[in-house]
RNA sequence: GCCGAAGUGGCGGAAUUGGCAGACGCGCUAGAUUCAGGUUCUAGUGGGUGAAAGCCUGUGGGGGUUCGAGUCCCCCCUUCGGCACCA
């Protein structure tokens, strides 16, 4: 009886074999490199099935390459400061700090148990000083060049985290950690100037082949760049002018009214005294409204001032009016209201019976605005437009502006929905903002040298009220560097994606202890070439690395555009709910025969979904790697699903994969006689191979083409993976016949069976390097190089070529490789099928394609 | 509403450039092995029809281009994702 697979002692015995001969170091050596990361994870505790497929994808990467010859830089590291730590503490009574090493040496513990490739000596923890300190350091940095600045504003405030969100932490409203509904406060906050960077942000989503599109243009709009003008309305009878944008200068005659965002600054002044009851009222009102502001679209409400102001154009006076859907955070927080052209506009214009001017015609057509039921928003002929009547308004647009520009009543301008990235938070386990403030010199940045600004140990937390620091009194008092006097520390803490903005650069020379990293190393590795990870990122992480990335570059501390040449988006894993009409969700275990088992109702099954704690569909994937081993656990998620589109998790798909590796088990083991005393066949010395051997010696070198196209130009590790298994039910054919009987039968054999051996290892290490030992081979697979390729294997001198009559294949035949049309025409008329088809009937057509397909057109 | 992606067997998915649709895996069926169950091995498996060879049909729906369309073009439907009063 042959030795079964064990997978847990061959997994165990090569993980140490890894770690203690350092197999994945990082080399000195300057040859041609590739940097592959995967985002690191937040250390919450365990790691999840996204991580083992996000995980599992970029170590195929990182193994193949060094396998192609590369410098693979392959690291490793904790995304550790972070809410869940704190609100642990408060739950469990334990230290953030603590709780969050634990978790990091758990999870640690499950990456090496997955055989993953890292580098282990480059690990970085983001709450530690020795990273930290770089972040404040960056921050000062920042600082200097204006690119960190504090303002009061109105800020997003999640009343679940008890701290302020960034816009981009916003979704529909809702907090996107915790997804409480999202309020708005006044508070002073540190602010980093992301919009500096705008355009470039921008620019580069058009020079960024490498990324998906669907990303680019996400992040495009978010930046919302909108081009336009900027026109200065006066208020008739004041000093004061209302500054509009907008991007449809065309439109400008067609202004019937004003909007004011509720909170436009100048709403005090030009309020009409009769009017300013009604105003407040209709303020107070209108605020309430946004807060509760959900998916629901609100109805267009406005007030008026009792001001009017005046078109720099006609100088025809039109009302001001106070409007609840403009926003402040937009443009200059004021409209100018067209409402023939635009449909907000028009609606606010028909519900308070104001006038409608048309000043754009559709070709042809003129709209009667009385009649009308929609804006006008297509393009057409100006009128109603003094001196632009007759222009199209595509071309009425600059030169409208150019106008406005001659009369200083407006400009060209540029905007975009893009905010300042609001960095400050009200919570405990984060980096300190290494700012002090003093009565007498203001806001003094800490010093360089007495960087890092340490977090203190020693502080309550209750998760109510604001920054937990405010209470730690050897924290927060400290001597002014400025004048030495009695000053306190800022105590609020940064976004925890200012940690993660920058931790690809660390990693690059992590131990280095006067910079955040070693230029020199940044210019060889940087930027990453593949980055992997899960798509929510793609407006947050994505967008402040890349303004991180600028901004380091443009501090002079590296030399790169852009962080990440290659972005690979993984699909989520998802798996099928179970819900019971009564007990909503249930677990596997508490459903039996499709009933509930606490009310014997028919449970609702099919729906797939990602998985999640809450809809209890989670696998853990250290029950999955002790029951099938961790080859497996990589094998199937690869396989299942390309790495881009969601994956369906199911045991019966897991159990295939972990069939399969016993089958490549026993077929090396269970031929080991025939595989032992022999090489591998080469064609330069063994002779010409026939029939069956010969067939097999191309399908294996089709095989290491495809597997080796596959991971590198497509990612697509599931087609790689199936050619695999296609080549091994090949090898199982020929082990029962005669051809290992010959010597050159066992040489072309064992060449397959290496081949198989290699191709699988980047997917599944463990079995690979026991399998490739067992064949004899002094060094181990990570050392070896990837299959070569012959091309001349895979030259055929025959083809089989598809014949069609009529577009419907009727026959084959065979024919010599590149066979000239007269040949292949005379060998179809010899074929009795396709004599049978066109018999009695006229050959119109004859469409030939080289060693593909002949079509022939008959009636 | 706007932007984007995707619709292929019972299921996950192949088909890289327009050229045999359904590779590979799961599931299912049958046979062999086994005391038996499991395991393993072999064969079959889109639908219709037929004893079989075969024939017809088939990639969300409708039209088109082409000798030839899952693939290209136009219209429509459905699902999922993102943004959502952005002036």
């Amino acid at each position: 009886m042959a030795e079964k697979y064990d997978h847990s002692s061959i997994e165990a015995r090569w993980q140490s074999v890894w770690e203690n001969k350092k197999a994945f170091s990082t080399s000195g050596d300057r040859k041609e490199k590739y940097y592959v990361l995967e985002m690191f994870p937040y250390p919450s505790g365990k790691i999840h099935m996204g991580h083992v497929r996000n995980y599992s994808i970029g170590d195929v990467v990182a193994r193949f390459l060094m396998m192609r010859g590369r410098n693979v830089l392959h690291p490793m590291g904790w995304d550790s400061f972070g809410l869940p730590a704190e609100n642990a503490a408060i739950q469990h009574n334990i230290h953030p700090a603590k709780w969050t090493y634990e978790n990091i040496e758990n999870m640690k513990r499950q990456l090496k148990r997955m055989g993953f490739s890292y580098d282990w000596d480059r690990e970085v923890a983001t709450c530690k000083p020795e990273y930290y300190r770089w972040n404040q350091w960056l921050f000062l940095k920042l600082l200097e060049k204006g690119l960190a600045y504090k303002k009061r504003s109105s800020v997003n405030w999640c009343p679940g985290c008890a701290t302020v969100l960034a816009n981009e932490q916003v979704e529909e409203g809702r907090c996107w950690r915790c997804d409480s509904t999202v309020e708005i406060k006044d508070l002073e906050q540190w602010f980093l100037k992301i919009t500096a960077y705008a355009e470039e942000l921008l620019d580069h989503t058009y020079k960024m082949p490498g990324w998906p599109e669907r990303v680019l243009i996400m992040q495009r709009n978010w930046i919302g760049k909108s081009v336009g003008a900027e026109v200065n309305f006066k208020v008739d009878g004041s000093d004061d002018a209302i500054k509009i944008f907008t991007t449809r200068p065309d439109t400008l005659y067609g202004v019937t009214f004003m909007s004011l965002a509720v909170g436009h600054p100048v709403i005090p002044a030009i309020t009409a005294p009769e009017r300013r009851e009604e105003v407040e009222r209709f303020t107070a009102k209108a605020r309430a409204e946004s807060k509760a502001r959900g998916v629901e679209e609100i109805v267009k409400e406005g007030v008026f001032t009792g001001a009017y102001c005046v078109n720099p154009l006609t100088g025809g006076k039109v009302p001001v009016y106070v409007a609840n859907f403009v926003l402040m955070e937009y443009g200059t927080g004021a409209v100018m209201a067209v409402p023939a052209h635009d449909q907000r506009d028009f609606e606010f214009a028909r519900a308070y019976k104001l006038p409608v001017r048309v000043v754009i015609n559709p070709p042809g057509k003129t709209l009667d605005p009385v009649e009308m039921e929609e804006a006008y928003v297509d393009e057409g002929i100006m009128a109603n437009s003094g001196p632009f009547d007759g222009l199209q308004n595509t071309a009425a647009m600059d030169a409208i502006i150019d106008l406005l520009e001659e009369t200083g009543a407006g400009k060209r301008s540029i905007n975009y929905k893009l905010r300042d990235w609001g960095i400050s938070r009200q919570r405990y386990w984060g980096c300190p903002i290494p700012v002090i403030y003093c009565d007498k010199c203001g806001t003094v940045p800490a010093p360089y040298e007495e960087l890092p600004v340490i977090l203190p140990e020693n502080v309550k937390l209750t998760g109510k009220g604001l920054s937990p620091l405010a209470g730690a009194e050897d924290f927060v008092t400290v001597d002014c560097p400025r004048c030495g006097g009695k000053a306190r520390r800022e105590t609020d803490t940064m976004d925890t994606f200012v940690d993660s903005s920058w931790y690809f650069l660390r990693y690059v020379s992590p131990k280095e202890d006067r910079l955040p990293f070693k230029k020199d190393e940044a210019a060889y590795w940087m930027p990453v070439d593949q980055y992997i990870g899960g798509i929510e990122h793609a407006v947050l992480h994505l967008l402040y690395a890349r303004f991180f990335t600028k901004a380091l570059r443009d501090l002079g501390l590296h030399g790169s555009d852009e962080p990440f040449k290659n972005l690979l988006t993984q699909g989520m894993v998802c798996k099928e709910i179970l819900k019971c009409p009564e007990h909503g969700y249930l677990y596997p275990e508490e459903v039996k025969d499709n009933k509930c088992v606490f009310c014997g109702k028919a449970v609702e099954a099919g729906a797939v979904e990602k998985m999640s704690k809450s809809k209890k569909n989670v696998v853990d994937p250290d029950k999955i790697i002790e029951r099938y081993g961790a080859d497996t656990t990589r094998m199937f998620s690869l396989f299942a699903a390309p790495p881009e589109k969601d994956l369906d998790w199911s045991e019966e798909g897991v159990e295939g994969s972990y069939r399969f590796l016993g089958r490549v088990w026993r077929l090396v083991t269970e031929n080991l006689d025939a595989l032992m005393g022999t090489q591998a066949y080469d064609a330069s010395s063994d002779g010409a191979l026939e029939g069956a051997l010969k067939d097999l010696h191309q399908q294996t070198h089709r095989t290491i083409k495809k597997v080796t196209q596959d991971i590198e130009e497509r990612f697509h590790f599931n087609t790689a993976i199936s050619s695999i298994m296609e080549l091994v039910n090949t090898l199982y054919q020929l082990q029962s016949g005669s051809d290992l009987k010959t010597d050159i039968g066992r040489k072309a054999f064992r060449e397959a069976v290496e081949a198989v051996v290699l191709l699988l290892s980047p997917f599944a290490p463990h079995i690979s390097e026991e399998l490739w030992e067992r064949l004899g081979n002094a060094a181990p697979v990570y050392e070896t190089p990837w299959p070569y390729l012959r091309e001349d294997a895979l030259a055929r001198e025959e083809v089989t070529l598809i014949i069609q009559i009529n577009g419907k294949v009727r026959s084959k035949v065979t024919v010599p490789v590149d066979a000239p049309e007269e040949a292949v025409r005379e060998a179809v008329m010899k074929d009795d099928k396709t004599n049978e088809w066109i018999k009695g009937k006229e050959i119109k057509k004859f469409v030939y394609v080289p060693n593909k397909i002949v079509n022939m057109v008959v009636a």
